[in-house]
DNA sequence: CGAGTTGTATTATATGATTCATACACTATA
DNA sequence: TATAGTGTATGAATCATATAATACAACTCG
């Protein structure tokens, strides 16, 4: 387990946004034990408090749960998995285009610039 | 002029990037006075100190100039505006880039999205 | 001249979000 | 039983942002 985070974003919605694209992609199964908050703490250099407080949103959104004091653990709910990937992809688009609308440049044009990139990445 | 606000973003960030966007699309012209930061701070409902951290934040980047006491205006420096153009431009495309890596998705597939919502958001 | 406009600077305050320190209850297990 | 690990709750501390209240120098123009 290893985040990179910026220093633009509170550190709380980093975590949780790591998760997310984790279970999206299958890394996380439904049913796996995460972490514990301390654990996680340690392991990402945080403070568990805040580890505390992205395992709380992510328990209200359904994400993961928790039964007694055992460690939390993934959803089982397919559908919730299902949406936790489309959420992340939308949200992307949705960012994307309300950045680029307002500067008008030709759509086929961004999207070359996308390809592009998306491919450097790749290799470097 | 009129700016929608989020509120995620800090006040004085979202002016700068509204400025930006004019500059970019040719609707602020080169040596074009700009609102006072009291006009401005009026026009928008925010404070005058925000207005003015906008403005102090653009003259440091170039993108406007002050002589005197008068009212600032857009740099005529057609290379800081080409640039602000491409700062724009690249910023979506990298954000967008690296919020879609993680997921693993086919990239002609969120281009397909990219479309699709630019197109939506033209008749909404 | 003088009133009103510019930009600029300083200091204080308020607010909200984030992070941190600490404590508590529960449970497994050595 | 007691130690160490869970999750959880509460209040304080910190920080960035926004607002506010003034103040000052310079310029324009009636």
């Amino acid at each position: 387990m290893k985040v990179t985070f910026n220093k633009r974003d509170p550190v709380y919605v980093q975590v949780v946004r790591h998760f997310k694209e984790q279970i999206a992609t299958g890394h996380f199964e439904p049913g796996q034990e995460i972490p514990s908050r301390r654990e996680l703490a340690t392991q990402l250099k945080i403070n568990p408090n805040t580890a505390q407080r992205a395992y709380k949103e992510m328990e209200e959104a359904g994400l993961i749960y928790t039964e007694g004091n055992s460690p939390s653990k993934i959803t089982k709910n397919e559908k919730v998995i299902d949406n936790v990937r489309e959420e992340l992809i939308l949200e992307a688009v949705n960012n994307f285009v309300s950045a680029i609308r307002p500067i008008h440049v030709p759509i086929d044009e961004v999207v070359g610039l996308i390809k592009e990139k998306y491919h450097d990445d790749e290799e470097g």
